[in-house]
DNA sequence: CCATCTCAATACATACCTGTATCGAATGAT
DNA sequence: ATCATTCGATACAGGTATGTATTGAGATGG
């Protein structure tokens, strides 16, 4: 017998919301701050009036800064590791040609927005200078290029027979050529239209020769 | 006749280092903590204890901390673009295939160093989050754009006559690559040799039927 | 040789950010 | 209903960075 049921109990309407929520909040304005202002500029202040809450709340929830920073750039990198995975994949199974297909998909599964972008330079940026950091960024940045890569594995299945043996360095190639894409477009959106330069990679990409060297 | 002549006045030693020398001393070490500390973190004190100077001799020679981090920062793009100029110049004249000269070359003049890299990835998210900023970093980038530009359409011309009509997207093309690709690098210096990157992008370049396209 | 000026070092005042401690309201268990 | 607990808001203290003012040593010119 079941002793307790929640039939009964159609959960009363809550004037405080829950933890789990007050952090998604907390994390909402980080993510803006951190992109904005910077990891350094960034104040508790600062994220927390964004999200309409009070440093309480924020040092209740995080204990450090470093914390946060940690769990949005997490969160944010999982959220795109989805996204583009999910988007490379209804590409690849749709008709015509694969490598177009597989660059739009990119493009569309990797162009995060503009704080997207800037919270994950940041984080890089980061990790350039502590060593400590560079190991989580590094795995973090290791997911997202296995994605790739596995992607560029199978384009080129559909071309020819067997991986090509250079893929991890063309996944490496494909994330080095968007991100410094990413940058000029955010920098100067008039100088290059939507993923005009990655199309422009795509280009070269087609002449696969080079791949099999 | 002439009246002042410094024959005889072979330059009494001095005591008190120049205006000059002392700024260029500031400049360094604001290259330095600037680079490890990033932007905001970097403090005045940081910055004089590097070269062995007080906040006195900051705060009289620089206004404000903008105003040190545009110059040190212009300082670092000039050296770059001359850098990058000469030794693109050097190559091409050489002998052997052009267009693996011209990114031996690239990689040779614009692999500035961790600080130059670091300083520079710091100004452009300082750009990306201040309009102002902003400007100011497109104009300086323009100008490295135009040497990589430049150099591209010298190499081409030697393949087949007139520029490429793409040569400018082709450009930011090979600068997004190294951007990316210097990043990699320095976060995981095992993972990518040196110009790894750049040299199977150059392979991409070599196809040449692209840049027509 | 003296007077003036330059410039970097030191001292000071102000502002601000972080983390801790305290407080009060909402929750849910008995 | 009551009591203990959770959790976010407010108040406080410590540390630190910035920019200004002041001072004294060294240069410059008559």
């Amino acid at each position: 017998m079941i002793q307790k049921t929640a039939l009964l109990s159609p959960r009363p309407v809550r004037s405080r919301p829950t933890r789990a929520q007050t952090r998604e909040r907390i994390l909402n304005g980080a993510l803006e701050a951190f992109a904005e202002r910077g990891f350094q500029g960034a104040t508790q202040e600062d994220i927390c009036e964004r999200v309409r809450l009070s440093r309480g709340a924020y040092n209740s929830n995080f204990r450090s800064k470093e914390e946060l920073f940690f769990a949005i750039y997490d969160r944010t990198i999982e959220r795109l590791e989805r996204h583009l995975e999910t988007s490379i994949a209804s590409a690849l199974s749709g008709p015509g040609p694969a490598v177009e297909n597989f660059v739009r998909a990119f493009i569309a599964g990797y162009a995060f927005d503009r704080s997207w972008y800037l919270l994950q330079a940041e984080f890089g940026l980061h990790a350039l200078r502590n060593p400590a950091v560079a190991s989580h960024y590094a795995a973090r940045q290791a997911r997202i290029l296995s994605v790739i890569e596995e992607a560029v594995c199978r384009v080129w299945s559909g071309i020819e027979p067997g991986r090509p043996h250079a893929s991890s360095r063309v996944a490496r190639l494909i994330l080095a050529v968007h991100e410094g894409a990413m940058f000029q477009r955010l920098l100067e959106p008039s100088a290059i239209k939507d993923g005009e330069l990655l199309a422009l990679f795509a280009e070269f990409l087609v002449s696969r020769s080079v791949i099999d060297a």
